[in-house]
DNA sequence: CCAATTGTTATTTA
DNA sequence: ATAAATAACAATTG
């Protein structure tokens, strides 16, 4: 479920607990969710350390974790983070469950396509040093994103803006809104955009990414709200939905290998 | 039983 | 060899 605005949904919601020591660890070892994790040594360095500091990265979040170490997690398909009362049992599909004096913090994900990870030490892990600038950023620019582009010329639009290395946080949701506010067919190449396209595909990659990070990350009774009136959002899921723009019909096909829903109307370059 | 799911990666195909 | 397409991962819901 979540994309950019929702993994930094979730990442504040732990920031209740920056400051706070973590007095015991409770996981489920064997779970998939832990694939390559030395899962002792993440209970070992954890227990008694002090969350210091929280990051996000696209749909990556990192946790300082003192001088102890660093928490990496990835939120997958149905990952969640929340903050439950010092007391609260572990349930079936909670994975990590750090506990402090005040509070209990759990990281829950039913089909474990999530990822945990623990780098311990007082250095970041290195892939947190490479990652690619986010979308917001003035180093995201037109031309790094039309050589982007032109390096995967053949795919379709749809499925290129779905590539982390490029577009970090952009998941299927935000994708079909960007392409469907720059007017752009999620099946066009991407090799064949002009350099008028692709300042549209720009100009919109970082509205959407902007708009969202406004109106998601509010807090509404305990979730994130939703975008603003008038996106596709609220329109892409409903059966004979229309285009908010031309109150056309749209339509949902599977393009580069996701349901995508776009307005036929308005797509046309 | 079948198909679907807002993510990513390994494997297969072209 | 490389890029693009597809399967796989797992759980749940309709």
């Amino acid at each position: 479920m979540p994309e950019l605005a929702e993994v930094e949904f979730m990442r504040r919601r732990w920031d209740a607990a920056l400051e706070d020591a973590v007095t015991s660890v409770e996981l489920h070892p064997r779970a998939r969710i832990f694939r390559g994790v030395d899962t002792a040594a993440l209970a070992r360095g954890l227990t008694g350390a002090t969350l210091t500091s929280s990051h996000r990265s696209g749909k990556q979040m990192l946790f300082a974790c003192g001088d102890s170490g660093w928490l990496g997690l990835h939120l997958g398909m149905t990952g969640e983070l929340r903050v439950e009362a010092s007391a609260y049992p572990i349930d079936r599909h909670d994975h990590l469950v750090l506990r402090q004096r005040a509070r209990a913090l759990v990281f829950a994900d039913p089909r474990m396509f999530g990822t945990v990870e623990w780098t311990p030490g007082t250095q970041p892990p290195a892939w947190w040093r490479d990652r690619p600038p986010e979308i917001m950023e003035p180093a995201f620019t037109a031309e790094r994103l039309q050589a982007f582009l032109a390096r995967r010329a053949k795919s379709p639009l749809k499925a290129v803006l779905l590539m982390q290395e490029m577009f970090p946080g952009i998941g299927n949701w935000m994708a079909d809104e960007v392409l469907w506010r720059a007017g752009l067919h999620p099946a066009r190449a991407a090799g064949s955009l002009d350099a008028v396209d692709c300042a549209a595909l720009h100009r919109e990659l970082r509205f959407v990414c902007r708009g969202a990070l406004r109106s998601i990350v509010r807090d509404v009774d305990g979730h994130w709200a939703d975008p603003p009136r008038g996106w596709l959002f609220h329109e892409r899921w409903v059966d004979g939905g229309r285009c908010p723009r031309t109150g056309s019909p749209l339509v949902r096909e599977t393009i580069g290998g996701r349901t995508t829903c776009w307005s036929p109307a308005l797509q046309n370059r």
